[in-house]
RNA sequence: GUGGGUGUAGCGUAGCUGGUUAGCGCGUCAGAUUGUGGUUCUGAAGAUCGAGGGUUCGAAUCCCUUCACCCACCCCA
């Protein structure tokens, strides 16, 4: 039989050990400040009835959505992460209590074409608040401080947090009569950093059949930037003339107000008009964060206000919001500045137990013994040469190796060698494992408890 | 989904105006050193040149087909 090449599937990421140790170590982070801020965590299907992912229907999601028959099921993959919640709120409605906080760390899908920085499969880190009926306003102003403080805790520094608000957006385009389009014009404003104002202006012009005077407004308004206080000021002035508008205006000045106060400095957030992306059901604040130094790769976390998105489920109103991270882009990115790894033992053990002898039983009680001391430890039983097993700790980088051979089992001793530095020493068995912990603190490394 | 590019040992690559044993680096394995790794030295293994077909005395090299991957667009985390 031939034999077949392994591959893995395009736009997929599979991670060799120490990365995948380093990318376990994020989600540790996300999971950590997550709960810190009393959410609670949640785990759904990968797979879903395809009615219940698509019940929205249209769109982009339909195109890229991986959906295929078994049997006479119709199954999809999630897409994302918050069309499943709006299920399993309006599924549970009756057990959860509101407002329902929940973080949820899952792999979802969509098919298209992988490119650097996206993936057909990835993790998204969601966070998001549901409220009965009403939602406060506090919520949206919350969820990006959360951000702020996770991304800061995983050692990032240079990103920025933009909002902006789609009724804000709305609210204008109406004034403009251009409501109906509302959608297609964010599309196009939204390229206003990549192709600049005049092809905006064309495009606006030539494929949205808008006047010039449209046109102009439209470029003017994005042109309303600096500040936070600046743009707010700024807006002031279209106050008035919609009803959608002023809402929109009432609830980012609120978010922004709220921002400072939860300790987010103005370098990592700024009001931005031209923001309007994310999926379509957003309705109110939206979200996008980006790498300063790398905004090629595009947004690594973005979310916002939902009011609708349970209506497809149930009657009573859920508006939610939320956002999430684009955790396998986000790694990815920051592997490949090098950002990764610095100083961290990704080592999957703390000690390597070398038995020199036959009889493997005074080993195995070794190992045990320093397992119940919390210090992770491995048993190394092949029949190779000493070289080659020293050699194994040396490339999975473990810091420490115990040897056991004839001599040091009759004097009760044992041999512990550190091998970032080479230096070796004998002590009783009963202490090899105090000798480790005081290693391994005062390198940092993490020590699980007892 | 649309357009462009690239496929040579596990990985990164040279060779590409056709010319006979496809070269190098990293890694792997062995030895120097059978209770001392990471450094160094020596040696070895490892490639149906993405796949299929065609042109030719002769193809990694030229042509066709196909597959895979990458980039751009679309859209997005």
């Amino acid at each position: 039989m031939a034999m077949m090449k392994p591959h893995t599937l395009s736009g997929f990421m599979e991670l060799l050990p120490a990365p995948q140790a380093q990318m376990e170590r994020m989600m540790e982070i996300l999971r950590r400040t997550f709960s810190l801020y009393g959410f609670t965590p949640l785990d759904t299907p990968i797979l879903e009835a395809s009615e219940v992912l698509l019940a929205k229907g249209g769109g982009e999601t339909e195109k890229q959505i991986y959906r295929f028959q078994k049997g006479d099921s119709d199954l999809s993959l999630r897409f994302d992460l918050t069309v499943p919640l709006a299920k399993y709120v309006a599924l549970h409605y009756g057990d959860l209590t509101f407002p329902f906080r929940r973080y949820q760390i899952g792999k979802v899908y969509r098919g298209e074409r992988a490119q650097r920085g996206r993936f057909r499969e990835f993790y998204q880190a969601d966070i998001d608040v549901i409220g009965d009926g009403k939602l406060d306003i506090l919520n949206e102003a919350e969820i990006p401080a959360i951000i702020y403080r996770t991304f800061t805790a995983m050692g990032l520094r240079r990103f920025q947090i933009r909002v902006n608000n789609r009724k804000i957006l709305n609210g204008f385009y109406a004034m403009q009569h251009l409501g109906a389009q509302a959608g297609d014009i964010m599309r196009a404003v939204d390229k206003l950093d990549k192709i600049g104002p005049e092809k905006v202006s064309e495009s606006l012009r030539e494929d949205l059949g808008l006047s010039g005077e449209q046109a102009s407004a439209i470029l003017d308004f994005t042109k309303i930037t600096g500040c936070n206080a600046d743009v707010l000021a700024a807006l002031e002035c279209y106050r008035g003339r919609s009803d959608v508008f002023d809402a929109g205006l009432d609830e980012l000045t609120a978010v922004t107000r709220c921002l400072a106060a939860f300790g987010v400095p103005e370098t990592h957030f700024a009001v931005d008009l031209t923001i309007a992306r994310g999926l379509d059901y957003y309705t109110g604040t939206v979200y996008e964060t980006t790498m300063l130094d790398h905004p090629e790769i595009g947004s690594i976390c973005s979310g916002g206000r939902y009011d609708n998105l349970a209506e497809y489920y149930t009657d009573r109103q859920l508006p939610g919001v939320g956002i999430s991270i684009g955790l396998t882009r986000l790694f990815y990115v920051l592997g490949e500045q090098g950002y990764l790894n610095a100083g961290l033992n990704t080592a999957p053990c703390d000690v390597l137990v070398l038995p020199m002898t036959a009889d493997l039983t005074p080993a195995i009680a070794v190992a045990t013994a320093l397992r119940a001391e919390g210090i992770r430890t491995q048993l190394y039983g092949e029949q190779k040469k000493f070289k080659a097993k020293l050699s194994y700790a040396d490339k999975l980088g473990i810091p420490y190796v115990l040897l056991l051979g004839e001599d040091e089992i009759a004097a009760g001793v044992c041999s512990v060698k550190d091998l970032r530095t080479g230096e070796q020493v004998t002590v009783p068995i009963g202490e090899a494992a105090a000798r480790i912990h005081a290693g391994l603190k005062a390198d940092g490394t993490v020590v699980l408890e007892p």
